[in-house]
DNA sequence: TTGCATCAATCAATCGATTGATTAATTTTG
DNA sequence: CAAAATTAATCAATCGATTGATTGATGCAA
């Protein structure tokens, strides 16, 4: 049936994403993936294509499905910038909780540069993002909501920055903050709450306040 | 002589410094790496030990040098606490034009946690890089002239993050700012003066205005 | 039977590492 | 000092292991 098929390939992609997020792209080895997700080593191949097919289809699996989540925050009308501002922090600081290994691995993937085009396309998938947040931003400008004199595309690293900078250096981060970041209980409940309300304090003095950009 | 030993183990060291730095630990073959040096595979070996022993040698050699660079902005009395800010952010965000390409590899390095035992001593390092501007916070708060509702560590984290994400992912930054981070001159005459004063007001405006981190 | 799915076996390529031979430099010895 | 002995530096060649990929045989459902 079609459906075993399709079943057996999510498969290989679960146990793939969890592999390739623990050992990164050239730790983790084809035979490693296959014995642990029980197919034979050319099922790869003929699902995939190559070792990097797979890890693109990881990839691709992924970003879309958190694509899918942002639009309907930026469709609704209804709400202020500010409220889809404070939306895409709440969904963005859960997936750093739920899916902070994931979320290692593409930053890594895209650090290095290798496998070019590979990045281009993961590039490409988050400039969507990065529109979406991008937009919701400009009409808070346009609507007078925002300051006028904000940075937004440097406002978009902050954001990703200061989540990417715990998630990817969690050693440091721990000794930084006093509690390990990558005990999942600490992270959900006093690091969660914690960097949500802390973006939000910032942003909002940074992007409500008035302040001058032009001094200097 | 000795000193064309010494100079010759340097050369090497420049050159895996810089492939390491484009292909990471995995992709930066030791072969490669003995090819652009110019000199014979097993004399890697024969001065480091391993290619791991030269990984380290290469981060040692680093380190030692990031020790001197370290300033003592904070002891300073005679400034205010929100000049240190400004002092760091300009010394800080000079590092990024200098030295980004090691700079990505370190944080790769960190995010890995592959050598343990390397990863601990780049957190030693980079700790007391930290443990300098959140005495500058503290004294802030102390003082009065910082709002005393802000999350110190996070704040570190922000600062840390908002530049790494740009470095360390290039290519996207690239997209987004739309004009070549990768480009030295571009890097020093648009991206740098521009980072600087968003942060400046970024920080200014969570530091100094007034705000309730209480709230949800 | 036909076509897709699956498998063990095997492929060539590349990896880091090591070998033994050779040369250059240094030290010891007479 | 000079010849001999020793050590250090360098090289080409090759090692065994592992990699990603492919093959041809086999099973199986339609």
């Amino acid at each position: 049936m079609d459906k075993d098929k399709i079943d057996k390939k999510d498969h290989i992609l679960d146990v793939a994403e969890r592999v390739f997020s623990e050992l990164g792209f050239d730790g983790a080895s084809t035979r490693t993936i296959s014995g642990e997700a029980g197919v034979n080593m050319a099922m790869l191949n003929y699902y995939f294509g190559s070792k990097e097919g797979l890890f693109l289809a990881v990839f691709k699996r992924k970003i879309i499905s958190f694509q899918d989540l942002l639009k309907n925050i930026g469709s609704d009308g209804s709400t202020s910038a500010w409220n889809k501002i404070e939306k895409y922090i709440e969904l963005y600081t859960q997936r750093v909780v739920t899916n902070n290994c994931f979320q290692k691995l593409l930053y890594q993937e895209l650090s290095m540069q290798r496998r070019g085009e590979l990045s281009d396309q993961i590039t490409d998938i988050l400039m969507k993002n990065v529109s979406e947040i991008r937009k919701i931003l400009q009409d808070g400008v346009k609507s007078g909501e925002f300051n006028k004199n904000i940075d937004i595309e440097l406002v978009i690293a902050t954001i990703y920055g200061t989540k990417n900078f715990i998630v990817n250096s969690p050693q440091l981060t721990s000794k930084v903050l006093g509690y390990d970041i990558q005990n999942d209980k600490l992270l959900e409940e006093k690091f969660k709450p914690r960097i949500e309300a802390y973006l939000k304090t910032l942003l909002k003095s940074y992007l409500m306040n008035e302040h001058d950009n032009t001094t200097k």
